[in-house]
RNA sequence: UGGGCCGUCGCCAAGCGGUAAGGCACUGGAUUUUGAUUCCAGCAUUCCCAGGUUCGAAUCCUGGCGGCCCAGCCA
């Protein structure tokens, strides 16, 4: 909309792609994509990816990106993962080249590479079992010895590979091998396997094949026959670089995409593996993988976040080697940012105190205009009715004021937001001694003009008691109580890391009467509290339920904290 | 202790031999009918440490120290 060009990323990967530009490396041409295996939903770090290899396909004039899935491994992958990935990279705002892409559309090339690799005598079947071969490849001191099946013909090796894939052995009976070196320093480069038998029925190609290749020998020849230029990945994928290199040299194809890894993504107070993610659901921490406080795409977007504020904080923490934990706050800004300029302000009172404006009549209303936004005007206005009852924040009103306090206490006055300044002359209390009420009057010459004689620090924000609704609000905080990804996913239950504070669930507060009409996925300020969103799930036509998305900037509560 | 990678402000991050960008956080101060937003100012004599090369080093060399990853028929 308004947004401004922004420049493009600096980083390490964009200096090479030019680079490469500039010695006409490949042609010319700059080509990713975004290779997910279909086994678990999107997150945040997932995000960093995408917006990288999507990013470069968007900055580069006639450059591309794939949309890949990595579906090698059947039974692990659902196709369920694959249109939720899809549904969340669009989401975020990208187009892919083409069409979707499956590694498991070259399953038959894959093959065909196999059997050129077992001709030229650089594969084998070995027929070792998996604890013989985790047994023989030594360890990262030790290398390991050759396989009792590594000297195979090629005439036996061609025979049994396709009894492999005729489906005449069961799982784990054999495998193909690439003969590489058995005592190399790299543990990837001792003879790993390439193919394993897997009966299992595959979400794209059903039962047509019962042995599947594994990521290190399909993802390179996935890449080539794409002609993806520069293929980019995490840190831990180092180490294979020499088998994705090996693989591409020692069969005939005529393209050589160059991996160039990246530091994954990790952030403060939350955790990142689909396993420990997972565990979350599945012990019900969590109200599913959509949960707002769950660090996926699914939950952020249902926290109301927006796919711009994800493609700006991508954009900030940007794109190293180095192993980096991202503050939460970095995050949160990317969202208030986004929101402060465009979200529409609202007022919702979370901790009703009932105020009885005594000065009012109790028949009369008033309705006063209201801008939704203070730099927006295109957003418009809209009434708000002022009456003698009224709520605000209990939060709002202190018996026993701290120093600097500037909201109401007794005697004390203070600028309804948008209305009038009101003074409170009386407290109720019930038999225990709890406030109930506050009496109050107002300064009717206070409406659009400051009082005369003297300074109303206050502002508060309030809904009319008879005309206003009824809502649900759900505030959100951090997950975890420990900063440090790693501390966290190292405890022995994850149960002992949770935040007890992490969801607190406010029945009853009350909403000035034009929030009733929002829908799922309206976005609102309420003013003085923060931002929020009507949620999608527990909403009804009786009452909408709003997630808190993030807090407003609270210097307050700083205070108060430095003098506690 | 085999191999690979990394170390610039509290958290990110530019920098690529010519004398430390920027963002977030933080600290002032101004404006404000959101203690919000906005604005303005401050915030690394120093780049993990120690030597060396050089007129000159965060950048080059040597040696340490610290951290991360790898022994799935997962990706």
């Amino acid at each position: 909309m308004t947004t401004p060009e922004k420049p493009a990323p600096v980083n390490f990967i964009r200096h090479i792609i030019n680079q490469d530009l500039e010695t006409n490396k490949h042609g010319g041409r700059v080509a990713t994509r975004f290779p997910p295996e279909p086994n678990g939903y999107l997150h945040i770090g997932h995000a960093k990816s995408i917006c990288l290899n999507f990013g470069i396909a968007e900055d580069y004039p006639n450059a591309t990106c794939n949309m890949r899935f990595d579906d090698t491994n059947p039974t692990k992958e659902d196709i369920d993962y694959v249109n939720s990935i899809l549904a969340d990279v669009h989401w975020l705002g990208f187009e892919w080249a083409g069409d979707v892409k499956y590694t498991s559309d070259y399953f038959d090339q894959l093959y065909d590479y196999a059997v050129e690799l077992i001709n030229k005598g650089k594969a084998y079947v070995c027929s070792l079992s998996a604890e013989e071969i985790r047994r023989t490849r030594g360890t990262l001191t030790e290398p390991g010895i050759d396989s009792p099946y590594r000297n195979r013909s090629v005439k036996e090796n061609l025979d049994l590979f396709t009894r492999m894939r005729a489906g005449e052995f069961k799982d784990g009976e054999h495998v193909l091998r690439a003969k590489i070196d058995m005592a190399s320093p790299n543990i990837n480069m001792r003879d790993p396997v390439m193919y394993r038998i897997l009966h299992a029925s595959h979400h794209q190609t059903a039962d047509k094949w019962c042995i599947y290749p594994m990521y290190d020998y399909s993802h390179p020849i996935a890449d080539a026959l794409e002609g993806i230029t520069h293929s980019l990945c995490t840190l831990e994928f180092e180490d294979h670089r020499p088998l994705y290199d090996w693989t591409l040299d020692n069969i005939t194809i005529d393209c050589h995409p160059q991996q160039i890894e990246f530091a994954r993504l990790s952030l403060e107070h939350t955790v990142m593996s689909k396993r420990k993610l997972n565990e979350l659901v599945t012990r019900k921490f969590v109200d599913g993988w959509d949960d707002p406080r769950m660090p996926t795409i699914a939950g952020i977007r249902r926290r109301g976040y927006t796919p711009e504020s994800i493609r700006d904080f991508c954009d900030r923490i940007g794109i190293t080697k180095v192993d980096t934990v991202i503050e939460m706050g970095v995050l949160e800004n990317c969202i208030r940012e986004d929101l402060d300029a465009n979200a529409p302000r609202a007022m919702c009172v979370l901790n009703p105190l009932k105020v009885v404006i005594e000065s009012v009549p109790a028949d009369k209303t008033e309705m006063l205009v209201f801008i939704n936004h203070p730099k927006t005007e295109t957003l418009g206005k809209r009434e708000i009715p002022f009456t003698r009852e009224i709520y605000i924040d209990r939060s709002d009103f202190e018996e026993n004021p701290p120093k600097d306090y500037k909201r109401l206490i007794p005697g004390g006055e203070v600028r309804l937001r948008g209305a009038y300044v009101i003074k409170c002359e009386q407290v109720v209390k019930d038999n225990d001694g709890n406030i109930i009420e506050l009496r109050c009057r107002h300064d009717e010459k206070t409406l659009g003009k400051n009082p005369e004689g003297r300074k109303v620090k206050g502002v508060i924000h309030w809904v009319s008691a008879t005309d206003c609704v009824d809502v649900e609000v759900r505030l959100y905080d951090r997950l975890f109580r420990a900063d440090d990804p790693l501390v966290i996913s190292k405890s022995a239950d994850i149960k002992d890391q949770l935040n007890p504070d992490s969801l607190v669930i406010m029945e009853h507060c009350k909403a000035e009467k034009s929030l009733g009409t929002a829908k799922a996925g309206d976005t609102f300020q309420f003013e003085r509290e923060g931002y929020f969103c009507v949620d999608n799930r527990h909403s009804t036509a009786e009452r909408l339920v709003f997630n808190r998305t993030v807090t407003l900037r609270d210097t307050w509560a700083k205070i108060q904290e430095k003098q506690a």
